[in-house]
DNA sequence: GGGTCGATTGTAATCATATAACGTTTCTTG
DNA sequence: CAAGAAACGTTATATGATTACAATCGACCC
């Protein structure tokens, strides 16, 4: 008996939801729904809609993000994250390793542009794709 | 006998890189590499490694950009593109109308968060889903 | 001309990502 | 319990991108 439906606690989750979350919670950079599908199978996981219907729902309550630039899931950072603005990563393309960010004034400018054009936002993206400061010195 | 390779002009182009270039600019939005090579199957394109590779050159060059979130390409709209910076596109999800834009603040942002991180970037997408002017009001 | 190197091309096969369309089950709420 | 909404399972298919290999073209040099 959960009073209101935004901030879902992890425990509302179904099953298939709570496995893909962890999946992604536990590994340690971006999944693909595939590589999810896979780690999955001995869990029951048979097909790719199981993994694409569970990665749906986590991004509606914003316990998951879309990598966009890598057709790739993972989880957020932040730890309860109703986080709504922006959400900026860097993904280094050598280790694989995403760093999540936000930016206020960012946000203000992309705010202030979408205004004056009438622009509906429905989601924003911003990623940085490089080298992280390790593997740029070697 | 050009005298240095950057700022090739679009002479310089060859056969397949100018049909896939062309198709972008006559196109009024973005066109995935499938619709451009339907597209070309009169001038004798048949498979997608064709249209790939002209589009690796043509984003080399700067005339084309990929758009992460939708997998698809669209010509850069700067008349010249040398434009270095970052670029920003807002992309509506009715009409597919695609506006290109530029912020030297956002881009002064990024630029300083990158650099406190040590952070080499190579590629920066900033991409606006949601409704233009004209279609959130329908 | 002949030789060489790099960029470009053509083609087939394959891999990777995502959705459509169906029907069934489970959860919730009156 | 009845009824609607949400989640689920399964098969097939659509869509996007790459690997691998051989052939060709162009610029350059001797």
């Amino acid at each position: 008996m959960t009073s209101h439906v935004h901030e879902r606690p992890l425990s509302d989750l179904t099953k298939n939801q709570k496995l893909v979350f962890d999946a992604l919670s536990s590994a340690d950079g971006p999944l693909s729904a595939y590589t999810i599908l896979d780690q999955l199978r001995d869990e029951g996981f048979r097909a790719p809609l199981q993994v694409y219907r569970a990665l749906d729902k986590l991004q509606e309550l914003g316990l998951v993000h879309r990598l966009e630039s890598l057709n790739s899931f993972i989880a957020c950072a932040h730890p309860h994250c109703a986080s709504h603005g922006m959400i900026g990563f860097a993904i280094c393309e050598n280790c694989g390793q995403v760093e999540e960010f936000s930016d206020a004034e960012i946000e203000t400018r992309l705010g202030t542009w979408m205004r004056e054009r009438a622009f509906k936002p429905r989601k924003t993206t911003v990623e940085l794709r490089g080298l992280c400061a390790t593997c740029s010195t070697h």
